[in-house]
DNA sequence: TAGTGGTCTAGACCACCGA
DNA sequence: CGGTGGTCTAGACCACTAG
């Protein structure tokens, strides 16, 4: 843990525990600094997350301010600072996998283009059904270039391919590209989500790359629409 | 515009002109910084910059890469590093505000929750419909605290709070917390954004926050299914 | 081991704000 | 005007990666 980190923990620390009043700025960064024996800058860094998260604001001239808002909700959340898989995100809950559609293909125009190669190069094409408590959570259908992600076999499919990404293979995931919109549910969805035909999807399409910056993942991860929100943070700079 | 954007945005034009071969990393922050004449914390400082839109991704005693991705799409799109009103999303086109509800009122439990305030505070309660080239887009219906935001009438309502906020009130917006769902069409929207009774909805759920950390607007914006997608870039780090 | 990005310092000047 | 955060420097050491 960093300096900047740990300075950061503390501050959030204190500001979820009231020790700032929040109807007045906080001490500016010079005096915090000092407090905490470390350079102004490294002081600004460890602010600077928590105006990140969302928790502080700032102003030049005018000082540093507590957000007084909440923010959680009991459904599954994704924050948008975070790039992990389902297997992830649901804590301590056992997600299980059924396995839909598995068959290496040429990708078409479009997810060639997506992942940034050439229609010879085979792709990987895997439909997925995520069980979450014995309850259908999310569909998703992922295309990835084999050459690039290779050994996905049924096992894998059956735990987390994000595990296998990051600790098989040793390949440290980048970040992404996500569309979040709303969409009627297909006989797909109906079949294996056990939506009604009139229950709406939440559809997340993503472009998931590698810290090389290379594409390795497209995918469409279909969510029953009573249980599933996306979160995100938005911070003004 | 200071150094480290300058310098940001001759490093974006050249990424996407293709001056850096795609499949190498470019050169070293040192190199980097003695070409542009700064010190090499400034360098990473503009590089920073272009990590976070998702155009390099870095690792260190590696090297800094060109994420090989594209974006973009012809519908409406929300980046997440932007909290502006409808009326400077859909760039050179009119937006026309047709007001359904305008009224004052104590707040619900849960609107005073989520701005903040006790359930004695008067809060406007908005509903408005938002209409694209002569097409219903948009009904965002909004609450805001009346002392906070004071001044609102038919005419800021027929143009965009936000310029009110920001022009008139000379008020800073800090950021929001967002959630996004998909859910059922309502009456409401029925009969205003000409949906079909099993059309979905995108439903953006906002607590919107200035400067100071003071929430100042908690609203819901319901979009018509087929035109809006929420787009976001992640970046690990 | 050499080269990369990550962190940190001490100090400086500037831009913006409120009084 | 004084106080705030924003930027920038020059230099240092560290952590990680590749070969």
């Amino acid at each position: 843990m960093v300096k900047y980190q740990a300075i950061s923990n503390e501050m959030r620390e204190r500001i979820k525990k009231g020790y700032y009043p929040i109807d007045q700025p906080i001490p500016d960064e010079h005096t915090l600094a000092e407090e905490f024996n470390c350079s102004r800058l490294t002081m600004k860094r460890a602010l600077d997350i928590l105006v990140m998260e969302g928790l502080l604001s700032r102003k030049r001239g005018h000082g540093t301010f507590i957000i007084q808002s909440p923010a959680d909700d009991n459904t599954v959340n994704v924050i948008s600072d975070v790039n992990i898989g389902l297997s992830n995100l649901v804590g301590s809950e056992v997600v299980k996998s059924k396995v839909i559609v598995f068959e290496i293909q040429f990708p078409s125009e479009k997810v060639a283009n997506q992942l940034m190669i050439d229609m010879d190069t085979p792709v990987y094409h895997i439909i997925r059904l995520r069980v979450v408590k014995d309850e259908p959570y999310v569909m998703e259908e992922t295309y990835m270039p084999a050459n690039l992600i290779p050994g996905i076999n049924d096992q894998v499919l059956h735990s987390s391919i994000y595990n296998h990404i990051n600790k098989t293979l040793e390949l440290k995931m980048g970040g992404a590209h996500r569309k979040i919109r709303a969409c009627k549910s297909n006989e797909l969805d109906q079949k294996y989500l056990d939506c009604k035909i009139d229950d709406p999807i939440l559809e997340v399409e993503q472009v998931g790359f590698l810290l090389t910056g290379v594409p390795f993942e497209y995918s469409f991860s279909r969510h029953r629409y009573d249980k599933f929100v996306f979160s995100t943070v938005t911070v003004n700079r």
